[in-house]
DNA sequence: AATATAATTGACCGATACGGACAACAGCAT
DNA sequence: ATGCTGTTGTCCGTATCGGTCAATTATATT
């Protein structure tokens, strides 16, 4: 990409990122066309080519500046330092609630790019989702005594379904489009992380 | 349309209906093409055309379509039946619950089209929204005795509060793509149906 | 088997949309 | 005037779109 793009006064530079974001999060990577966003963005077609050379550049790199972004985030409310695993998820839950408020189009990019099947980006996605984030899970995962919790039961099938659950809630709140009450939201997971401790560990606890 | 559509083998109508949800539930209308629901349905495109005149028509078909089997498993779960207000959002959500393991695609572009804003469609699809649905809730909510909720609180606002958790329940489940366990589904939201009276209603319920 | 009839398709059309290239323009400092 | 930088309008080759239609295949009738 041009290096200029960087110099641009950032209020300029967030405009054309959101534009990305958003256009990219309502359609296919093949049916998000570059004039769509150049008019979002509030510039010419031919501007944004001159920052981003291509269409997948330009994907790629909101791609990047997401995981950045996530990343940020995740460390700032001390997702990476180690406690038990419902610790984690209730740090993480919280960080992505506040980012998907601050940062809604941003979030649903993320999910669809996930999820994007085109053949032109489709692995470079993936293979920068596992250097990003996949390491995550398995550390805490790693951490967890097996004695703490209800006899005969799967942990990666626990694991799978506090993540799937948590998972959809996000879903839930990105479609909803109307000011989002980040301390009810709040509430409601803290209330669904207890839930799952009652069921999930041993009564001593 | 062209009334042979419907003297087809009813497999072929369904192959071609289920298509038709499914690329339009995926992208916006004028960027789903008559020929991928055609492919996706595995005939020609030109048959497609010979049998709805144009792509409005076979949407708004479509969308008829939804309408009546949504209609048919509101009345199968009493949901016409006159009762109060929770009890008919119970019935109304288990039948969309099964509906939904059912026909996941068409709910998905139930929604879709809802809020679909492309004028050639857009003012068909709201006129026939209001005279299919609209008119339940306001029944509902009319048969309400003020006297049986706490104190000082909107009736409205309660309703518009427990019908957009619903709606984002809904959109939960659909997001997901593998099996759904029914059972669960409609355990959940029984809870949820209960908190709702617990806040709600006077404590001499 | 020959014929009529219905189902289904491939090839095609005009219009538009697309990604991308590039020369030109405007503003501004020298 | 002369660069330089940011910015745009215009153009191009290609692909795609909605839609048509003649041609082909399958089915029914005699």
């Amino acid at each position: 990409m041009n290096e200029k793009f960087y110099s641009l006064p950032v209020e300029k530079q967030q405009k054309i990122i959101n534009a990305g974001f958003r256009v990219f999060s309502q359609n296919s990577y093949k049916k998000s066309p570059m004039n769509e966003i150049a008019d979002c963005a509030g510039i010419s077609k031919s501007l944004l080519f001159h920052y981003f050379h291509n269409k997948r550049e330009l994907y790629l790199f909101l791609w990047d500046k997401a995981c950045k972004i996530t990343m940020e985030y995740l460390t700032e409310y001390g997702c990476y330092e180690p406690t038990d695993l419902f610790e984690m998820m209730e740090r993480g839950m919280r960080a992505k609630i506040r980012m998907m408020t601050k940062y809604r189009s941003m979030t649903a990019f993320v999910i669809k790019a996930f999820y994007e099947k085109d053949p032109e980006v489709n692995s470079a996605i993936h293979d920068s989702y596992q250097k990003y984030f996949e390491i995550k899970a398995q550390d805490a995962l790693a951490r967890v005594d097996p004695s703490d919790f209800v006899e005969g039961f799967d942990l990666n099938m626990m694991y799978r379904e506090m993540y799937l659950a948590s998972e959809g809630y996000l879903w839930e709140i990105i479609q909803f489009d109307g000011e989002l009450d980040v301390q009810k939201l709040e509430k409601d997971f803290e209330d669904m992380l207890k839930f799952w401790k009652k069921i999930y560990l041993k009564k001593g606890e």
